[in-house]
RNA sequence: GGAUCGGUAGUUCAGUUGGUUAGAAUGCCGCCCUGUCACGGCGGAGGUCGCGGGUUCGAGUCCCGUCCGGUCCGCCA
């Protein structure tokens, strides 16, 4: 038997009990005749204490960190306690000891403020997850896992595997492809979602399917993007857009208090997609504070159901400011930083500077400082008086002591710039804690956009969302095709509101979702309007439209991005944290060097040629 | 496809205006140490300054290119 014990779990009531332990050197104290070591595993550290007796035997075969040790022994009290163990009021009184296995002195210290960066962690990946700062990552993921089995499992759904070869469709994101031997020039795809099995699925009367499946995007990465990620896919049929909110909030809910020990208990706010960028300039706005976006002036071709409401704006539509920063651009949104009126010169030039990088692309910060004594002083006196300044502020929410701060250009630009402008704000404030979760659903986002780059709507979600049960009619009585770019905001569908869903958690979206179209019609018309012909949309999808002949129910579901629901909890902006072994920016694995290149004979088998040159 | 930051000892970093033999901490090796737990003390080894080219009397430092890594924009239905 190598162990008797872990090295967590002994404590002072087993004093006196002769045990075995295996585990790791994590360092060796030596003090002329005497030596402590902490031996660690998976479940903690104990200390091992080697008297005199040993000191010949340990002169003989040295220790070094990270070697595999065994050692039998007694636990003893010690007489120095160390309260930052829980295994610290005892030791282990060493009577004999194997060396298990050597180790090489390792690239990096196995400890949570380990020396070691991302790069050299990452190529040594199997020694950076004897840490306990990755493992205690890993067991969060871990609990994640159960907690969602737990809860879908007694909600009744089933979890049902989907193949990972399947067929490459061009719409969405690109795929990753696997070439087939068998078939010569034939290629298989990753699945970028189990999007259309779990729709067959439903038709097949598995009524309350989930998954936590591994997905695949040949896309650029970020910190939260991996190409390949795991989600919890589910489906529900015979359900409305309600029911789904009301079972995956649950889930969320759950999930909270398994994990995290959070009760949720208040009601997962709700948002409409317009109110979300009309008053966040985002889809997925951080609602752990406040800092709405002002709207000071907008363009009269979006945010239909808003534009009564800039009449109460002091730059009344069509009217001139006398500012030509203000009166030329299509937008000017504002947001009012509490507390920030005695910022320094300096450090609104910072800010200034923030907004002009090309990340942002704004051409310029104007502010508006709301002293204390009702006094107000802006980068652009010069234009506006005392009260014109008030009205600004004050239409912008504004407190003596606040800090008005102004964007203006292009709508899409400036509108994204002033949500970016938020966030950083609301960090540098201290608004974003880590141990604070907001929840929120954003509804009703547009079904289409317009895709200038190839003359044509695309999905917003995806092409199997189905409309605002109203708008069906309208979706099928207009041809979708457009003549030109300026026409589409004017087009019918352009106003026609998608069934869908998404989660967003503290700024983030985890989860999104919709109820699915069901009718062939309606999925014809779809992919018509995504300029599909007839003869490509039965190449592509004559399976679903296909199925949809054969009594599909009404259906809907969602997808939750597991690795970033499990950075969030674990208070992480990168989700290769919680992953075991993640690939880098540029897509590889920098412990096993992938990808690589094949070899010719495997090339030859796979009847493919490379146009590279070498 | 683009922006930006970085690459100097095993590791994490410093290195001023271009100027003597490129430093610190930690790790490693050796000696000492009977209660440490970030042990301590003394000593030692350890460098193609990512790579290539250029400017210069002289380059870790300036310029050009390139490779690698981080972050972001585009992209991610």
């Amino acid at each position: 038997m190598y162990r008797t014990h872990t090295c967590g779990e002994l404590r002072l009531h087993h004093n006196g009990t002769k045990v075995t332990l295996a585990g790791w050197v994590q360092t060796v104290r030596k003090f002329g005749s005497i030596t402590f070591v902490d031996l660690r595993d998976r479940y903690g550290i104990t200390q091992l204490f080697f008297s005199e007796d040993l000191n010949a035997q340990l002169d003989q075969t040295p220790l070094g960190r990270e070697f595999v040790l065994q050692v039998q022994g007694t636990v003893i009290e010690r007489s120095n306690k160390n309260s930052n163990l829980p295994t610290g009021d005892i030791e282990i009184n060493v009577a004999s000891f194997t060396i298990l296995n050597k180790s090489a002195v390792p690239p990096f210290t196995i400890q949570d403020d380990t020396d070691g960066g991302d790069d050299l962690r990452m190529k040594y990946r199997y020694l950076d997850l004897r840490r306990y700062a990755v493992k205690r990552n890993m067991e969060l993921r871990y609990a994640v896992n159960r907690a969602t089995r737990d809860y879908l499992h007694h909600q009744g759904f089933m979890d049902i595997e989907t193949p990972f070869l399947i067929k490459s469709t061009p719409e969405g994101a690109r795929d990753f492809v696997v070439p087939s031997r068998m078939n010569a020039g034939q290629f298989y795809a990753l699945p970028q979602s189990p999007q259309t099995f779990k729709q067959l699925l439903m038709v097949s009367g598995y009524d309350r399917y989930y998954q936590i499946v591994k997905c695949f995007r040949d896309e650029d990465l970020r910190a939260d993007r991996q190409p390949e990620f795991t989600q919890i896919d589910c489906e529900m049929a015979f359900v409305e857009q309600e029911d789904i909110l009301n079972m995956f909030e649950g889930l969320v809910k759950s999930i909270f208090r398994q994990v995290k020990g959070i009760d949720y208990t208040d009601a997962v706010e709700r948002m409409t997609w317009e109110d979300a960028m009309w008053n966040y300039g985002n889809d997925k706005p951080d609602t752990r504070f406040g800092m709405k976006v002002a709207n000071l002036k907008v363009p009269a071709t979006v945010f239909a159901d808003k534009q009564a409401s800039l009449h109460n704006s002091p730059f009344a539509p069509g009217a001139s400011t006398g500012f030509g920063v203000f009166d030329n651009a299509e937008t000017v949104v504002a947001i009012a930083v509490p507390g920030a009126s005695e910022y320094t010169r300096k450090q609104v030039d910072e800010l200034t500077d923030w907004v002009k990088r090309p990340q942002i692309g704004m051409q310029g910060l104007v502010n508006i400082k709301c002293n204390a004594d009702g006094t107000y002083k802006s980068s652009v006196d010069k234009f506006f008086n005392g009260e014109q300044l008030k009205a600004i502020a004050d239409y912008a929410g504004a407190q003596p002591g606040d800090l008005v701060l102004i964007l203006a250009g292009a709508e899409e630009r400036t509108r994204k710039a002033i949500s970016e402008l938020r966030l950083e704000l609301g960090e540098r404030l201290g608004f974003r804690k880590k141990d604070e979760f907001r929840l929120l659903w954003v509804l009703d986002f547009p079904l289409f956009e317009y895709s200038e780059e190839d003359n044509r709507w695309v999905a917003r979600h995806h092409p199997f969302t189905s409309p605002k049960p109203s708008q069906i009619s309208e979706m099928i009585n207009n041809n979708p095709v457009i003549e030109n770019a300026a026409e589409y905001l004017k087009h019918p569908y352009a106003n026609i509101k998608a069934n869908a869903y998404d989660m967003v958690l503290n700024g983030n979206e985890i989860g999104g979702g919709s109820i699915r179209i069901y009718q062939r019609e309606l999925q014809e018309k779809m992919f018509a309007a995504l300029g599909m012909s007839e003869e490509e949309a039965l190449h592509k999808f004559g399976f679903l439209l296909g199925a949809f002949e054969y009594g599909a129910p009404p259906h809907g579901g969602i997808a939750f991005g597991f690795d970033r629901l499990c950075a969030i909890l674990g208070g992480s902006e990168s989700i290769r944290d919680f992953i075991a072994f993640p690939k880098n920016n540029s897509g590889r694995d920098v412990m096993l060097d992938a990808p690589a290149t094949i070899d010719d004979k495997q090339l030859e088998e796979l009847s493919i040629r490379l146009s590279l040159e070498k």
